[in-house]
DNA sequence: CCTAATTAGTTTCAAATGAAACTATTAAAA
DNA sequence: TTTTAATAGTTTCATTTGAAACTAATTAGG
């Protein structure tokens, strides 16, 4: 007799990536929602403008892993809620440049080292070497499943 | 001169948890819809019930990490697909069981070698002891990232 | 019993999403 | 130049999503 072979998912690693972050996204989210008003996209568009302001539209999407759609909308409740400014470059009127308003900054200000508090509250289950395990294994994984992502290897 | 802190989202473990599963996941449901016409929570309860079938649709909840109304829809698009069949538990009549048609136990006969092939593509930049560690991390990330979830202890 | 509360699963409705179409502007080619 | 193509960003539209409401069936309480 023959048994077909099967596949355990809770054993499963895109099934665990999956599963992990969704839980910490799911927690993230709605902290930021109750703490601030600002959504994950929105939040990520503050991170990146609060160290590299001004950055084009197309600049933030690099940086910050979102389509330009993505971040269209999260630009415009950002400038809904008087977080962020816009001005159009001169040099080149299709650009827009963004950055950070004084309140946007002053709520910088208060979410990063939330942020950072919500991510050691996280790594504290980790020692020092596994945490550096973990950038390791990120990095390593990340550029691999660009690849599968990119080519389709197993075609 | 003081400078606020800064936060460096590339460094940010739950953006970058947040990229590499999104990465994955993309790969991964743009393969099993090319091969399969499956989509990932498809692919899901295939996979569970390939395993423990018969379940219930809560059963298959609690296996995937889907909310219920996921999997009834999940569940909705195999049955019109053929790959799975339902009946209903005549000890309790709220209750339905599932489990893999034939034509369902046929594609799972050819998904679970074709979706281990792809966790192995993936973990073939890891050493053996890497992929150890990164099982082990994953565990204990869950483990916080859920008590994160369920009692935001940092309120 | 018989009513109230609970549970399993589905449907509805409003919000989030992304691909494709679109507008405006700049760069390249003829 | 003046088309033509490419780029930046927005909007449209169809699909996906999930919370809340709903239906049906079972269990618990009075």
């Amino acid at each position: 007799m023959t048994t077909s072979p099967t596949l355990a998912l809770e054993n499963f690693v895109p099934y665990r990536l999956s599963v992990l972050s969704n839980t910490v996204s799911g927690a993230i989210a709605r902290s930021y929602a109750d703490r601030f008003g600002l959504t994950i996209p929105e939040w990520r568009i503050m991170a990146v403008l609060g160290r590299f302001a001004p950055l084009t539209a197309s600049e933030v999407s690099a940086r910050t892993a979102m389509d330009k759609v993505r971040v269209s909308r999260a630009v415009a409740g950002l400038l809904k809620s008087g977080r962020i400014e816009r001005t159009t470059d001169s040099k080149d009127r299709r650009r827009v440049r963004l950055r950070l308003s004084p309140a946007g900054r002053r709520v910088y200000r208060e979410i990063v080292p939330f942020a950072l508090s919500v991510e050691d509250w996280l790594l504290a289950a980790l020692t020092v070497a596994e945490r550096r395990q973990l950038a390791d294994l990120l990095g390593k994984l990340q550029t691999r499943a660009a690849d599968l992502w990119a080519a389709d290897p197993l075609s």
